[in-house]
DNA sequence: CCTCCGATCTACTCGCGGGTAACCTTCATG
DNA sequence: CATGAAGGTTACCCGCGAGTAGATCGGAGG
């Protein structure tokens, strides 16, 4: 009655999509493989035809909601003129990641992969994607080391506003947060320049 | 041979010390109530004479950690002057918690605790509570909901500049990374600010 | 209608780890 | 040197959940 015998593509397909949100919401060890099971409507064995494990499968999740995430602020960011529309173009396409997929974010900065060696590498892989495409807005002046941690420091920010907005619950408005917060950011931003004064020269 | 028989209370304390040890390498799920027996030199009835439950373990934790770092950052901006210094000093004292307490970082914000209902709610209201001391520097022409959530972004800009920080496993200068972060906090900060020109009469 | 194959289920094994009952050890004290 | 209380240990119970072997179902092709 629920589970009307898909093809094997379409079933992991659907496990991926029900598992995003049941690790979601309960974390990697808070979300037992049966409660990924009957969430999708099988049993465990099920489960195993097409995922070696449960850490296979969490990671093959990680990996297809990363790069979903990625790929939005990419492509948002992909023809920008100056750093100032990068900064309100790449945060928007990132809260509006957020504000539709609550799930996928908490699985991504929920926190539950973050400890485990396993998985807490695949997930500095990705912030570490995002502080690359942030790296280039800030002074050249700085010390490399430092402009490395300041991106990381504005994931932080984005990552800190959406907990909030996640943990509140209810639905927001994501490009109002976006101007927002990207207003800050792009002040912050800034003012790095300020030393060597390059900030009065963007074109457009 | 090792534990030479020390009295409760005594023994308490290096239980605690050594489970924030423990748990901020492994996480909460990681270590097993034996791992921290092990580590702390005694057997697991021992912790159990002194800790209920593995989570009430953990609680106890979470309460003296987070209490550690808020008063650390309380006493540093005690009497500022204005925004500026308080950001400073703010930062200042979060970063060199950070720089000298690895473990107890791990332990707060290294995720573990985020998800288990039990413990978010212990974390949240520690970060609430280090965002209700940025949220003044906040302009008061925002809606409150919006300055609640760049608060909280900004805690997310200290956490994520820690991560990395703490993730390269070397050792820094807490100062100096406090001093790049917090220019782009407070150039962030006032640039909220514009909005009511409120950001000249500043006093010092 | 048979039959074969792939999708699915029932019904297990098994180890890990939280938690505990009962016993041992050390030492201050009369 | 008895004694008892506090600190500690050994050796266990037990449930949960990852992972699996083997039976069953259901539809496409002869």
């Amino acid at each position: 009655m629920n589970a009307p015998r898909l093809s094997a593509d379409a079933r992991r397909e659907q496990i991926l999509d029900v598992a995003i949100d049941v690790f979601g919401r309960a974390g990697y060890f808070g979300a037992s493989m049966n409660d990924i099971a009957e969430a999708a409507g099988v049993t465990k064995p099920v489960l195993y035809q097409h995922f070696d494990s449960k850490s296979d499968l969490y990671r093959a999740l990680l990996e297809e909601v990363g790069a979903r995430m990625l790929a939005a602020i990419a492509k948002a960011t992909a023809n920008c003129h100056d750093g100032k529309e990068q900064t309100e173009l790449g945060f928007q396409a990132y809260f509006r990641w957020v504000a539709q997929r609550h799930d996928e974010f908490m699985l991504l900065f929920g926190g539950s992969a973050r400890h485990d060696g396993e998985f807490s590498s695949q997930i500095r892989q990705i912030t570490d994607e995002a502080a690359a495409a942030i790296a280039p807005l800030i002074t050249v002046d700085i010390d490399p080391e430092q402009r490395q941690t300041l991106a990381h420091a504005l994931v932080g920010l984005a990552e800190g506003a959406s907990r909030r907005l996640v943990g509140l619950g209810k639905d927001f408005d994501p490009d109002d947060v976006a101007r927002t917060v990207s207003g800050l950011a792009w002040a912050g931003l800034r003012a790095t320049h300020r030393v060597n004064g390059s900030s009065a020269g963007h074109p457009g």
